[in-house]
DNA sequence: CCGCCGATTATTGTATACGAGAATATGGCA
DNA sequence: TGCCATATTCTCGTATACAATAATCGGCGG
């Protein structure tokens, strides 16, 4: 169903990073043939890949239109938050619970790397990284259930912070990963939930810059994005490549 | 993409339920043409019906294989309850925080219903119900992420009880639903915590009869319980009518 | 010069076609 | 009689076709 063709997982793929990256901007549009196109499918399978990312929140598709990078709204972002607090929460308990010394090491070595893309200035990398170290964080728990709805969640939050988040302030501090390992080397609890609590806390108070409960005042933040949103959805991944192929 | 067709809304729904309600039992298959000629469309739709049950975890499909209806093993049925306990937790929570009145009101009426079903001996509505009173305290959270994802993961603990459960036992003892309820009403989110996680727990247990490891001693009582599959998913909500009806 | 309306083009919705791979039945052989 | 090889049938994987609707552009009237 979904993972047979090598080119629609391709693309699922390319697609999901393009956009967790912010290749691709929210707003940007998709359309299956260009994307069909691009992956050498056929619009059945460009089709198929979009649903899926629409099923995980990182696109939106109304019918009859062109499907779009998701653009969530202000509510929907705190719901997120909310939920992905909840089980960063739960991911951090079971972690600790089956704690080997591997895992100080393995999450260690991410955060290296993370460091590395930030000494580089590579935004892009950076943000992905920040996004995984919580992802490994959620497979150590051993429950591939909560793995996989946090990575979705997680993905979702880097959506946000593109649409509502400043330029390029990337998602985590580093040193807030570091603490957090340190707690759960001493199967600190206590400790550690309240550290990660603190950590999505403040990347959410970084994404969501808007306080009030309409989201009028930052449309002019929107607003002025779009002309950007417009021309990276051309260059960025080379999606959209000058005008359309036609169908060869 | 998705609810643009009514019939292949109808079909997603019908065929949801029927899991749901387990008149679809887990292993049971689902040929795309005999979706598709059941609700009257293409086999394009019928796929995409499939694929989305798939993405929520009640269909399994395994590429150049008929789709079935899940089977989850024990160990994904363990990870499956355990998420279901984090969320349920926020839920209560985030209730009672904005809490009103017509709040209790409304499911003290289902609760009616759920003993109203019970009373009558109608499992299928039983089941239903029972899973039912969760989403809607879910709703209730004001969190729509939060629900959605409840929802899925109650409808996968509906297959987990059809499959490792006994015949018909009915999801829940009505009565803890309303001390949850009276707990709410009392704003006690420590009481409302426990009893939720006290009786999610139960429901798991009486799901997850087995406690070994491995799943090798329920064996038997899966192969005994496939009879009655193999029959039932012709019964069942008459979608494998006898023989297949051909393109018509 | 600006804004509304119709023609043109871009894109989606859905069915169908055809090839390929499983599943199942059939017949020969031990 | 029981088992394996092979033919047959059932399904899936994917592309393509065609109709229908939305977006876009150009001309007309104000």
């Amino acid at each position: 169903m979904s993972k047979s063709s090598p080119r629609a997982e391709i693309a699922y793929q390319a697609l999901r990073q393009a956009i967790i990256e912010q290749a691709l901007l929210p707003g940007a549009k998709l359309p299956e043939d260009q994307i069909g196109a691009h992956f050498g499918m056929s619009r059945t399978l460009a089709r198929a890949t979009l649903a899926r990312l629409q099923a995980e929140g990182l696109v939106d598709a109304r019918p009859k239109r062109t499907a779009t990078v998701a653009q969530p709204t202000l509510e929907e972002a705190r719901d997120i938050f909310e939920v992905r607090k909840a089980l960063e929460r739960e991911a951090v308990a079971l972690t600790i619970k089956r704690w080997r010394p591997e895992y100080g090491a393995a999450l260690e070595g991410h955060v290296r790397e993370e460091n590395a893309a930030k000494a580089r200035r590579d935004d892009r990398v950076s943000i992905r990284l920040a996004g995984e170290f919580h992802i490994k964080l959620a497979a150590m728990s051993g429950n591939k259930v909560l793995q996989r709805a946090l990575a979705e969640l997680v993905s979702r939050c880097s959506l946000i912070l593109a649409l509502y988040g400043r330029p390029h302030s990337s998602e985590c501090a580093v040193n807030e990963h570091s603490q957090i390992i340190a707690a759960l080397r001493k199967k600190d609890i206590a400790g550690a939930t309240r550290l990660m609590e603190e950590h999505v806390g403040s990347v959410e108070r970084r994404a969501l810059l808007a306080d009030a409960p309409s989201a009028d005042l930052d449309l002019d933040a929107v607003l002025s994005r779009y002309a950007r949103t417009i021309e990276a959805s051309n260059a960025a991944i080379s999606l959209p490549v000058g005008r359309r192929k036609r169908s060869s």
